[in-house]
DNA sequence: CTGATTGTAACCGTATTGGTTACAGTGTGT
DNA sequence: ACACACTGTAACCAATACGGTTACAATCAG
């Protein structure tokens, strides 16, 4: 199964709220759907993730939405955990119930479940030494590029 | 969103074929459900990834499923690229087709990709550094502990 | 007060998962 | 040669998650 695509829409919209505005038009869940071409409602459910996370700050009527933290101090890991509901240390489903009466069944839980562990703290770790800084730099060099 | 229990009930099944029988009766796909807790079907679909796979060999008819391999130098990796039907790089799923009239959405993708790739390899690698015997010897300690 | 915007609930179509039944195909052992 | 146990697979189902959509109440700026 997949990670689900909140994760990159949330990282998306951030951007968005990094990145200085090009026009004076303030950035309404409607444009930023323009940008990620979704419906307004699918930001609106994300912002909210964001807000109760602590790291947007949006003002609930005439419009305007505000990164409450530096982009450098917002790190991917704290975006990816805000969006997924995924409980901590549980990535990975593990069947439940096995045969007790079973060597293995009665054991494979527990000795799998370190090396589990590990490799989602790995997978974690990459995204925290990741800021939203970093992000939109990379997308304003690319935009030189191109 | 979770990673199947797909992964863990393979690990389990080869972790069963590992080990030692206690009696001489064949490791049915019926036997290795009871020991898992779930259908026969669910093991049988499970066996057919892992001989895709080229991990088992099942001799078809009256039962009897054999690893080709020694089990250290079976990596869960390998299980889990097996049974997950998940793109190799494909771990995350990103929004596709954000608006290209927009900086931000012209280049979330590329921007973004870099990292998620990084992050998935980190945790492919700590699976790729557990071998089936790791487990079947830890399920073996915790067998004399307890 | 008006009007644009957010916050949410509700519903839908789609996809995946795991479980289950059913049955054809296979080969071992008698 | 035959019976029987087992595998391989298709088909179907319930549950769940996701993204999209409509609808509408709540909120606040001008």
């Amino acid at each position: 199964m997949q990670i689900s695509s909140r994760f990159s829409v949330a990282v998306h919209v951030l951007s968005l709220l990094a990145l200085p505005e090009q026009d004076g038009v303030p950035l309404t869940s409607e444009r930023m759907a323009g940008s990620v071409n979704t419906n307004p409602v699918v930001i609106r459910r994300i912002l909210g993730q964001l807000k109760k996370a602590g790291l947007v700050e949006v003002r609930p009527a005439s419009g305007g939405t505000f990164l409450t933290r530096q982009p450098a101090t917002i790190t991917l890991l704290e975006v990816y955990r805000a969006v997924e509901v995924v409980e901590e240390g549980q990535l990975f489903s593990v069947h439940d119930k096995p045969n007790p009466a079973c060597l293995v069944g009665r054991h494979i839980q527990s000795a799998l479940d370190d090396t589990l562990q590990r490799a989602q703290t790995a997978l974690e770790q990459v995204l925290a030494h990741t800021t939203l800084q970093q992000v939109t730099t990379d997308i304003a060099a690319k935009a030189l590029i191109s």
